[in-house]
DNA sequence: GCACAATTCAATCGTCTGTTTGTAACTTTC
DNA sequence: GAAAGTTACAAACAGACGATTGAATTGTGC
């Protein structure tokens, strides 16, 4: 009940326009005499910090866990904003959570791409897989507004609503297209079966060093320090090369 | 608004009473001559069937994304009920996780606690605790209600609500008691950061075989069937053991 | 059968939810 | 400066929410 008070106490944003969005809104249109507005500072401040507010809450709480006041409120925006922004509550959750995804994923599958070139089952070829694939998700989750993301996708993906899960999900295939073939040919020889497997472990790996970094702080009694993100990558590479290769290189039986 | 309906349209239970449960409640009590009801059958199934319909529906939905109406509509029991039984919803929740956790902590301890004995260093005792570990959380997952427990624990961990939260990481607290010096006993030598890094990366690889193990289905084309609880099992501790112990054994610079 | 306790039930409380409305303020084009 | 398009705003909507109430129902012990 005084959610609605601090949002007339919040600083407002000054004012502008932009009208190529104007194509995404429900609004009914009939341009006869068109007369757009110039791209505007103000419309896309609000636009922003609704998706900033947004971003925190959501990470914090999850979909059903925030309401479309308590971000309306702290961005200092009004009731109607984010309906006439965003169209509704989920499509604002679907641009928050694809402002971040698209770019990792991106990067992600650059990374990949140029590892293609290297030779078939070298020890090299493995390494810099691993290292595009892990690189480009702790870089993104180690950054500035940390696990801020990662706790992000991890929401995405149990989300109930079927198609938020289906955004988060997207993202990755593009990313498994890659990964997939790079890591069969850098382990010539050993049965996919078994590939898939430990791949499946590594990825359990990564996604839990983004999602819960604080975790080994708490369990190492702070011996492990998540904040040095070289170390974790290197470590995690020790790990998840060793792991996937097997317990003392490729055993004859495999 | 068709859920009321529905309630109605649900099988009622048959009645009987349990006076223990009258100490948990929070009707005010005087027991001049106490004359308390005997265990009832009815009241039994009423909790349970509310215990049952809530965890399918939270797995789903998580916290915030079900409604104390939805669980009394499928559960075919009044909107007072879960109240009545539970207090808030908050604490039927916590019933719900409890119900499962509670066992998988008990079970994992006493795997765990059966390892102490054996030798230090000894490979056996690595194999012998991570298979204790992983054992009793594969167990209780892959059973007849499959994912439904572990998808419950991923959702209480990543609730917002810090009493929810604490909750599942209680559990855990427990359980990493016993992990913590048996992994660490078993890896003489190995600097505890080194291990704490690897140990990390275990775990994130057990809990997300118990959250998604539709997932190495879907990606591996088939090739692996997440059912099959030996294999899976018998997968993660060879990628479990050569990630921890580390490429080539040992190595002498560690 | 009677008194009492345990449980169920319908009705309702006040609050919060997502969304829509009509209007005012602003910016641009002419 | 008038007209048109774009954005912001306060107010309100119907419905769902968690929780409570008090009466009705059921079982138990005497």
């Amino acid at each position: 009940m005084v959610l609605q008070k601090k949002a007339v106490a919040a600083g407002r944003v000054k004012r502008s326009a932009d009208s190529r969005r104007a194509a995404e809104r429900p609004v009914a249109r009939k341009r006869r005499a068109a007369k757009p507005r110039k791209p505007d500072a103000r419309t896309e401040l609000t636009r922003a910090s609704i998706l900033d507010v947004a971003e925190r809450l959501f990470v914090g709480a999850g979909f059903h866990g925030v309401s479309l006041r308590q971000i309306n409120a702290e961005a200092g925006v009004n009731v109607a904003a984010i309906n006439y922004h965003f169209g509704n509550k989920r499509k604002l959750f679907e641009a928050v959570i694809a402002r971040h995804l698209d770019p990792i994923a991106r990067d992600c599958t650059e990374r990949l791409k140029a590892c293609h070139s290297l030779t078939s089952g070298a020890d090299d070829l493995l390494e810099r897989t691993l290292r595009a694939f892990v690189g480009a998700f702790i870089n993104a989750t180690v950054g500035t507004d940390g696990q801020v993301i990662a706790e992000l996708i991890s929401r995405a993906t149990t989300e109930s609503d079927p198609v938020i899960a289906k955004l988060a999900n997207h993202h990755f295939d593009i990313i498994w297209e890659q990964l997939d073939p790079l890591i069969m040919k850098s382990l010539p020889g050993y049965p996919p079966a078994k590939i898939y497997w430990r791949l499946f472990h590594v990825v359990g790996g990564v996604m839990r060093l983004c999602v819960r970094p604080q975790w080994i702080q708490y369990r190492s009694h702070g011996a492990c320090d998540p904040q040095n993100v070289e170390q974790a990558v290197e470590e995690f590479l020790e790990f998840a090369k060793a792991g996937l290769i097997g317990h003392a290189g490729r055993p004859a039986n495999i």
